[in-house]
DNA sequence: ATTGAAAATGATAATGGTTTTCAATATCAG
DNA sequence: CTGATATTGAAAACCATTATCATTTTCAAT
């Protein structure tokens, strides 16, 4: 039996591998827009429905903490997740229909670094996030 | 008497003047760092000591609505506010003494363009913070 | 296969931040 | 001044998240 590559990073990373969590992280992987933790819970009962929502919590940590997946901050608020495929990356989701499209920030650099020295900041971190309608929505 | 810039628009706003909104308005606008609402209620009541904690979320929302304060959005949780002078604009967060820089993102709006075009959103809204150390920190 | 220590689970309760409700109070136009 | 209306704060309701804990499951070592 072979596992998603996901349970298989999980359980590199001391996780055992279990009903719950395979359900949890099929959910998210097959998801190509933000859930938030009761939409998780309710979408992962219908393959597993013995499924508790505090698993759910315990296991987004998880997978957030794994790299696998990622916050999304929204004016609504700030507790969904999603996808984070291959590390940092940025988040352009459609206002319309939910879909998030993600992409690389290269010419993102060259602004930091400005910023960085304009300001006197060593800059550590950085966020951005764009809002909008996608191809099908507008 | 006269009365604080913020307090006169909240005024033409409809919003009638009282010693709670008064406390409430000067705590923010004289913080450089972001604070949460319990964090201006602890500090308003110095100076308005009846100020009850529903009052404090209640005019934190009428100075976001009149585009005087903003969220900010960090990895511990998005309830903090800011100062917004001059509407739009872009944080950078000091990981250390939390104090707060603004900055413009002109540079932006070409990187923001190009990714309207590259994914066939139409882009509508867009955040940009960035977190490091300040010149002090450092 | 079997065993057993340790991890994981889910039901329940506790927590704590945010909202709602509502009677009392304060504001301010007339 | 006066009164309609906005505002306030206390208390209760709400609800997402976290902690607790007895039971079950996993999986490495037999």
């Amino acid at each position: 039996m072979t596992e998603h590559p996901w349970l298989t990073q999980l359980n590199e990373r001391g996780y055992r591998l279990t009903g719950a969590r395979r359900a949890v992280a099929e959910t998210m992987a097959n998801s190509d827009r933000a859930l938030t933790p009761i939409e998780v819970y309710d979408m992962a009962r219908e393959a597993y429905p013995a499924l508790g929502l505090v698993t759910v919590y315990r296991t987004l940590e998880a997978l957030e903490e794994t790299g696998l997946i990622q916050r999304v901050h929204q004016p609504e608020g700030c507790q969904a997740f999603i996808t984070a495929p291959g590390g940092h990356q940025h988040l352009l989701l459609c206002q319309q229909c939910g879909r998030a499209t993600l992409f690389g920030g290269d010419d993102l650099e060259n602004l930091i670094q400005s910023i960085g020295r304009e300001t006197g900041y060593q800059i550590t971190e950085h966020w951005l996030q764009l809002f909008g309608l996608c191809s099908d929505c507008r």
